[in-house]
DNA sequence: CCGAATTGCCTTACACCGTAAGGATAATCC
DNA sequence: GGATTATCCTTACGGTGTAAGGCAATTCGG
């Protein structure tokens, strides 16, 4: 049945690892099959031998990235948990700023990130939130992190460039306020503000299941 | 000096908004200078009289979107203000699925961004906020603002989609919690969900300012 | 009023992209 | 040891952004 022929090069999971590497040395739009297949000293068209399109590449580095997400410790308090994926999902912008806009894009519902989601709004359940308050709770908390990811990751890869600073470039004359806002918006203030917003929606969910229990006392 | 031979087919108001169309219509992916020229019945060359590339048309878009942001009235009520710029925000994520990627990605900080960005800062400013508090309300409800439009702009494309449904798609065996979620997650609950999350912010900056007040009375 | 200058659009060309089709090689099984 | 089959390669096609240069229409200087 399983013959296996030719030792193999290659394996699903070295391509998306080498394609992780490369978005993040030369950027998104430098993902060719060519330069990928470069790097793992191999033509371009071997590498649809395990993988069907670029397309389902993209779908594979948005599953590995999502995997990466950690859970912590199952404590059964449901905002350490919240806290803990959220601050797990914003390392993942902060360690993958170029890969990042792969994971805010996609929806989770390839096969590989169907379990993510569903631990993730197990966590909204078991903290007492009916089905619909789960989901509009888990959307709310889901745009802040996928915000604030992708505004940190372009933050991160603008103060890395050297050719343009917006500080420097004379644009913000005749703006004021830009100009004594844009210091407080530079990189190292960026974790102390994402804190402070994670606070405030945790805080707001908190608020809707102490309704929930009010209205609802016994049901789940 | 200004000589003006030739009346011109093209200007760049033009191109931007046939760029944008064409976005519309057959998707980001789509936006080539070809497809582009053939839809304004001229050469793909012919735009490069006008944009310098690519990339800048690219920057085009995303200020033609941004100053869509409407203000509203002035009315010296920082919260209503706020309110309406937030919604006509996501009201351009609605009206421009597709294109609205753009604006999340790419920084108010190009010559035609900035003044929106200066009218948007300022409100914050005007509510008593000082530059820093300024800078992480802005950031904090911008995340917010860009997520629920990427979300919302990528859900309307999905049930727009014949070919593939999460629902129908077997995919969620297996999954129950996302199973009895995903129904409240379909674009009808986004709207509310939205409002709710937009109030949950809106309130957490009043404290802000409320605080600043208790702790720096006189001072802006 | 006519040549010169300039602008707006076009033609051609190049390197790169994703990928369809089919070929060569080497490890395994019968 | 011959057939099978997984892996990788070669070639090729139509698409992309855009650099270089050409040509025609309009306006200006004389």
């Amino acid at each position: 049945m399983t013959t296996m022929p030719k030792k193999p090069k290659l394996t699903r999971e070295t391509i998306v690892e080498a394609a992780i590497e490369l978005i993040e040395s030369e950027g998104l739009d430098s993902l060719s099959t060519r330069a990928l297949g470069n790097r793992l000293g191999v033509q371009a068209m071997s590498l649809y031998h395990h993988v069907e399109s670029k397309d389902v590449l993209l779908d594979l580095i948005t599953a590995r990235l999502a995997t990466m997400i950690e859970f912590g410790d199952h404590t059964g308090n449901w905002r350490c948990e919240l806290e803990a994926v959220s601050r797990s999902y914003i390392d993942i912008a902060r360690r993958y700023p170029r890969s990042f806009p792969l994971l805010a894009a996609r929806r989770f519902n390839t096969p590989e990130t169907l379990p993510v989601l569903e631990r993730i709004l197990s966590i909204f359940r078991r903290a007492g939130l009916p089905p619909a308050g789960t989901a509009a709770s888990f959307r709310i908390l889901g745009y802040y992190l996928n915000g604030a990811g992708l505004t940190e990751g372009a933050t991160i890869e603008a103060e890395r460039r050297t050719d343009f600073h917006l500080q420097d470039s004379g644009f913000l004359e005749g703006f004021p306020v830009s100009g004594e806002t844009v210091a407080h918006l530079a990189l190292p203030n960026l974790s102390g503000i994402f804190e402070k917003g994670l606070e405030v929606i945790l805080d707001s969910i908190e608020d809707e299941i102490r309704l929930t229990r009010v209205n609802r006392p016994h049901s789940v």
